[in-house]
DNA sequence: TGCCAGGCCGGGT
DNA sequence: ACCCGGCATGGC
């Protein structure tokens, strides 16, 4: 059975209504957040955010100006201090000096240009390229994370082998391009993923999903 | 207490 | 082309 997105949609914004997606005062907070936020729970984020911004330096020149080691320590709860420290060094330094810090400027450029240069970022994958462009960038990219893979798979609308691209393309074809849509179906995956399908067992009875589940499934630790 | 969270990269086979 | 380990804090 071909996965019902229409109706998966639907039945998620009935029962969780909008996510009010990205958390962030800024585009720039936000682009900030998708690389800390790399598999790591978003309350530890916020306390990173909340350094930043407290050393008044949540924008890119600024934090760009921030030296290295002084970086790590601020965005420490987030974890991966030390590696997430140099991927938005990565990233500032593609934004100051190829932009001049302007975020403006940079999504005006095409999406899939702007895409690819994302992503030739040493320490910004698909989805956090994703994020950026949709949610700090408001561009129609759909942002394909764990959850979706989970979801998706425990219902055996695609394998668990299925990789990134082959998800994005999935949603992509099958809806309309449209950034508001994106940014809600993606918000509402994480919400239903965080609420019934985690990672070790899912809790499928109060499941607004549930009667769409196969009568006999296999459950991997996905 | 161990498991997990809104990934990504590098090295070994 | 896989497969796997490293990276790290904080919440339940």
């Amino acid at each position: 059975m071909a996965a019902p997105l229409q109706e998966i949609y639907e039945r998620l914004f009935i029962a969780f209504g909008p996510q009010d997606w990205w958390p962030g005062d800024s585009p720039f907070e936000i682009m900030v957040g998708a690389v800390l936020v790399q598999n790591t729970a978003w309350r530890n984020v916020e306390r990173a955010i909340e350094n930043l911004r407290d050393a008044d330096v949540m924008n890119p020149h600024a934090l760009y100006a921030v030296p290295s080691a002084e970086l790590a320590e601020m965005i420490r709860p987030a974890g991966y201090y030390q590696v997430k420290a140099k991927r938005l060094r990565n990233l500032l330094k593609f934004v100051v000096e190829e932009f001049d810090g302007s975020l403006e400027a940079m999504f005006a450029t095409s999406l899939p240009t702007l895409r690819e240069q994302l992503l030739s970022i040493h320490g910004i994958g698909p989805e956090t390229a994703d994020a950026i462009l949709l949610y700090a960038g408001g561009l129609p990219t759909f942002v394909v994370d764990t959850y979706a893979h989970r979801v998706l798979a425990r219902h055996g609308w695609i394998g668990y082998d299925a990789d990134y691209h082959e998800i994005k393309d999935l949603f992509e074809s099958i809806l309309p391009q449209d950034a508001q849509l994106y940014n809600e179906y993606h918000a509402l995956l994480v919400r239903v993923g965080k609420d019934f399908c985690k990672r070790a067992e899912p809790k499928c009875d109060a499941c607004p999903l549930v009667d769409l589940l196969p009568k006999s499934r296999i459950v991997e630790p996905l």
